[in-house]
Formats: C-alpha cells, structure tokens, sequence
DNA sequence: CTAGGGTTAG
C-alpha cells in the first residue's frame, strides 16, 4: 500500500503518530493492546508484514489468548494472516497460554506438513512441541530440518529438562556442532531443574573455560543455583561479571539479591536493592521477604512503608513476606493491622495467601481468624490444612485439630509429614496419650507415611508428659531414625518431674554424646540429683563442669514493649531497645540475675 | 514484522 494512500484513510492523530514512525513499529511496539488494535482497524486492507507487526505487539504484551483470537479473525476477514510470519507468534501464544495447546496442535498439524521449508515455523514447531512436552514430534520435526541450527537444538534440551530427561539434554548438548550463550544456559538450567547443582555449576565453569560468553540469563541461571545451594562464593565469582561484562537488568539483580538472601548475607543484598537504578514488584517482594526469611521482621515491615509510599503495587508475593514478618512480631494488635489492610486488597484467597494470613492469625493470637480465612478459601491444598491443624494445635484446641484432621481425609486429601506433626503436637499438648499412639501407626500404615524425628519426638514428649518414661526410652531405642537431642532432653526433662534418676543418667549421657558443650545437661542432671538428695553427684557433676570449662548459659526472656515480643539474654549490650526493656523489667520488679547486681542485656 | 535461555512466597 502506498504510504500516502494509507496516511489519507487514517484519522488525523493517527496520521501524526505516522510521521514519526513506520506503522510497522508502532503496531509492534504499542503499549497496550487498545492502542494496537486502534491503529490495526483503521488499515483497511493490511498487507502480510502488518499483520506480523500487529501479532508482534500482541506476543510483546503477553497477550496470548487475545493474539491467537486476533489470528483467527483476520485470518477469517481474508488479511493474510497465513503468511509463515505469522506462525511462530501464533504458536509461540499456543505454547506459552496453556489452556490453548489443543489450539496449538490443531494449528501445527496441518504446518507439519505444509511449510517446512520455512525455518522460523520449524523452529516454532519444535518449541511448540517441546514446550507441550511432546518430545517426539518435536524430534520428528527438528530431523527434517536441513541445517543443524542452534535455536531448535536449544528448544529440544528445554524441553528434555522439562520431563526430566537430564541425559537425552546432555547427549543434544555434547552433539551440537555450533553453541550459543542460550545452549549453555538452557543445559545449565536442566540440570539445575532436575537439581543437580554441583553438575550446573560445572558446566558454568566448563562455559568461561571454553570462552564461551555468559550473559545476563546465565548469571541469573547461576545465582539462582547459588541461592538454592547457599554458595555465596560462587554468586560472587559470578558477580565480578556483571561488571566486567555489563550484564546488568533488574532480573539480574533480582536473583543476585535473592542469592544473598538464602546465604544469610542479607545486608549485602540490601546493599544491591540500594544500588538498584529502578525496582519492580519482584525486586521489593524479594527483599521484603528476604527480611522475614532472616529473622528481621521490622526491617521487612519498614521496607513495605517504603514501598507503599512508590508507585510500584504490592502482590500477593509482597503481602505474603510481609505477613510473614508480621507473624514473627507475634503482636496482637499488628497483627489486626496488617490484616485488615491484606484483606481490603481483595485479592483472591489463593493458597498461598490464606496459609499466609492464618498463620500470621494464629502467631498474633486471633484463633477465630484465621478459622474465618480457613473458611472462605476456595481451594484448599495439603498446606492450607495443615497451617489450620497446626494453629489449632498450638492454640491448644486439640479436639478441633483432629476434627480438622479427619475432615481433611474424608475429603480426600492426602495428609504428609506436616500435617502429622501438626495432629501429633495436638495430642501432645491435650495429653491424648492412646489417640497420639493411633495418629502414629495411621500415618505409617494408612497414608504411607514414614516416621521422620518431629514425629517420633511428639511421641516421645507424649508418653512422658503421661509419666511412661520408660516406655518413651524403649520407643526411642526402636527408632528408625537416629534420635536427636530434642528427644533426649525431653526424657530428661520428664526425668526431672518424674524423679527417676536411673533413666536421667542414661538420657544424659546420650545427650553429652550430641552436646558435649551444652551446659543445661550437666545443670539438669545436677538438679535431678539435688532433688534426690544424692549431694556427693550433684558435686561431681559440678567439678566435671569446672574440668571441662563449661560455661553456665543463661535463660532467655520474653518482654513485650509496644505490642511487639523481644527476645533477650542476661549481659545483653547488643539489643537495640536494651535501655527500654531494662526498665520495663526495672518496672516489674524482678531481678534478673542474683549473682550479677548489674545485668546487661544481649539481644538475639 | 517472525524462532531459544532467567527473578519473588506458605
């Protein structure tokens, strides 16, 4: 069409917008889908590349459904939209909407046959079908292709790694006579999907070894490995390349953020989000989470104010990490707070949300709550139980647990290893000695479930809070996981109450094996010797302590100050509100420590 | 104007 012919069809600020730019690339990179639309109808009789161009701007925007709608339609108003062109978006949409991968195949059938001479439709054909983890027709495809070109070859190694097939991605890999960056990352990603990090790892390096050139996907590729297996020495080596490379985007320093967040270098990565020329939802979540993950919720709540005070929208992921540090606050009236202004979002009330909003809930001590977000759920899976079960549990509702529990079965969702801990510390905590008996031997018989530590230790707690001491040893010995210390102590603790001094030295030695530094045995194994009135070993145990230079540690308090709980040692200089909650326990009268008439405080 | 690889949560 002549340029002329068209600007005199067109409205007047349309006609302006075409002095500036080819229609071409305004179709192609519009902004939204209206804007795209509105320029593509008032070309009366579009050529072939228009159409691309206007796909191109529909795929740019992710607008996958709409793209394949628009393909049929024009397709059907006689445009030709049936140039090969136009097949790769097409299918592209197919691939990546997967509600429509029927469409799809209903589209790339007839394509199989049709254009293979066309290498940009072969190459979408083959990720079309690896993508739909069709694996052999993508194959089928790839054969018939004349030139072995990297593209394809790298849609085929995705799509093993997408069926797990590490090994049929390696031997494509090992094959390939020309690799791109994007051969290296896509290998590099297989293994990491099937979680071989070391392999990942090493191929990483095979990768700068050979000259290949990393990019920016590579390092993000890396640091995500990196966060997952917590080597920060690796995420730094691969940090030294984004400057010398100039790899830098907001993914990239993203996932490097988040690889500081999982090696617990969390001022590091906040030293990375400060350094951020911009930040998206995905950077502010990942920090905001990063907080909560590292136990430093206020942190994580003051960034949510910053947050909000941009122009950058909080999602579900912001709100489920600002929950979570809300829930470590354990305030009651924080709690109700953030709450409230979670639920005024109206955000659906997906899984992640409602387990999200319960167990902040439960933490911050409104049961009826989180028994109200339980409720209105829609589609409850095995964590959104087991988040009610355990706040059930902790709250000390345990009749109301189980009822949860076998609501749960009956509905016909499979209960694992969460959902038992959670029922058994329902039993523990209600003393429900043959009920916690019968959960044990349920989980292992009924639903397959195998004993790990957490679960033995609620049975082990369970027959000592009944004063079956003995019976909590000869369970411990027939375990067939190694017990923990937690376990020892518990039957040691129960010795103490029940004064059964001959099981005390038995679970104290075990326990020394696990802790030979941990003074509270030795303090613990004294006392119940006090109590038996046995001075000359309540001696000996205290001349052991002295040989072995063990040190008495002190108890932990709780304070609360301002609704929030703090946490604090004797001698703390460290805590940030130390002054505060020495005068708050000044107020309450109490001594501290009696051997030390001027305690500081140490913060956790 | 058409084909490949990457980041956040319970």
């Amino acid at each position: 069409m002549e340029p002329g012919l068209l600007r005199s069809l067109l409205p007047t600020n349309l006609a302006h917008l075409l002095k500036t730019r080819p229609l071409h690339a305004l179709l192609s990179d519009a902004s939204t889908s209206r804007a795209a639309r509105h320029l593509f109808d008032a070309v009366p009789h579009p050529t072939a590349a228009l159409c691309s161009a206007f796909l191109s701007g529909l795929s740019k925007l992710s607008l996958h459904l709409e793209l394949i709608e628009a393909h049929l339609l024009a397709a059907l108003q006689g445009a030709p939209a049936s140039r090969p062109g136009c097949f790769p978006l097409v299918l592209k949409s197919c691939a990546l909407s997967q509600r429509r991968a029927r469409a799809g195949r209903r589209i790339a059938t007839p394509l199989v046959r049709g254009m293979l001479g066309d290498v940009f439709v072969q190459t979408a054909l083959v990720d079309f079908y690896a993508k739909n983890g069709d694996m052999v027709s993508a194959v089928k495809v790839f054969e018939e292709m004349p030139v072995k070109d990297p593209i394809p070859m790298n849609c085929l190694i995705t799509g093993y790694s997408k069926s797990g097939d590490v090994e049929k991605a390696r031997r494509l890999f090992d094959g390939m006579p020309r690799r791109t960056s994007a051969s290296w990352n896509s290998m590099i990603a297989c293994y990491a999907h099937g979680g071989e990090f070391h392999e990942a790892l090493a191929l990483f390096d095979r990768m700068l070894s050979e000259g290949a050139s990393p990019n920016d996907i590579t390092i993000t590729t890396v640091f995500s490995i990196c966060a997952k297996t917590g080597d920060i020495d690796t995420g730094r080596r691969a940090r030294a390349l984004i400057g010398e490379r100039d790899l830098q985007n907001m993914i990239v320093h993203t996932a490097l953020m988040e690889m500081y967040v999982k090696c617990r270098a969390i001022d590091e990565a906040r030293q990375e989000f400060d350094q951020m020329p911009r930040r998206d939802v995905v950077a502010w979540s990942t920090m905001i989470a990063g907080y909560a993950q590292n136990g430093r919720p206020h942190e994580s709540l003051e960034l949510f104010e910053r947050m909000k005070a941009t122009n950058c929208k909080p999602n579900e992921v912001t709100l489920v990490g600002v929950l979570s540090a809300c829930a470590q606050l354990g305030s009651d009236e924080l709690g109700e707070q953030i709450g409230n202004y979670v639920e005024s979002q109206r955000l659906p009330l997906t899984s992640y949300l409602g387990s999200a909003l319960i167990d902040m809930y439960i933490k911050c001590g409104h049961v009826g709550r989180a028994r109200n977000v339980f409720t209105r759920m829609e589609q409850k899976v095995v964590i959104s139980w087991n988040s009610m079960i355990r706040g059930l549990a902790l709250n000390g509702f345990a009749d109301d647990a189980i009822t949860l529990y076998e609501k749960m079965v009956s509905d016909g969702v499979q209960p694992n290893e969460i959902t038992f801990v959670a029922l058994l510390t329902a039993c523990t905590h209600a003393g429900l000695v043959d009920k916690g008996m019968a959960f044990f031997e349920e989980m292992k018989k009924k639903h397959h479930v195998s004993p790990q530590v957490e679960h033995c230790a609620c049975i082990v707690d369970l027959l000592c809070k009944s004063g079956r001491l003995w019976e909590a040893y000869k369970f411990i010995c027939d375990m067939k996981v190694e017990p923990n210390a937690v376990i020892w102590s518990t039957l040691l603790s129960a010795c103490r109450t029940h004064a059964d001094v001959e099981l005390a030295k038995l679970a104290a030695g075990k326990l020394l094996a696990l802790e030979p530094d941990n003074s509270s045995i030795y303090v613990l194994l004294s006392n119940i010797y006090a109590d038996a009135g046995l001075w000359g070993d309540v001696r000996e145990i205290r001349d052991l302590m002295r040989s072995k230079n063990v040190q008495k540690l002190s108890a932990y308090s709780w304070i609360e100050l301002d609704g929030e709980v703090h946490k604090f040692l004797v001698q703390d200089t460290y805590h940030p509100r130390s002054a505060e909650i020495y005068s708050a326990v000044d107020g309450l009268g109490l001594q501290l420590d009696q051997t030390n008439p001027d305690p500081e405080l140490i913060s956790e």
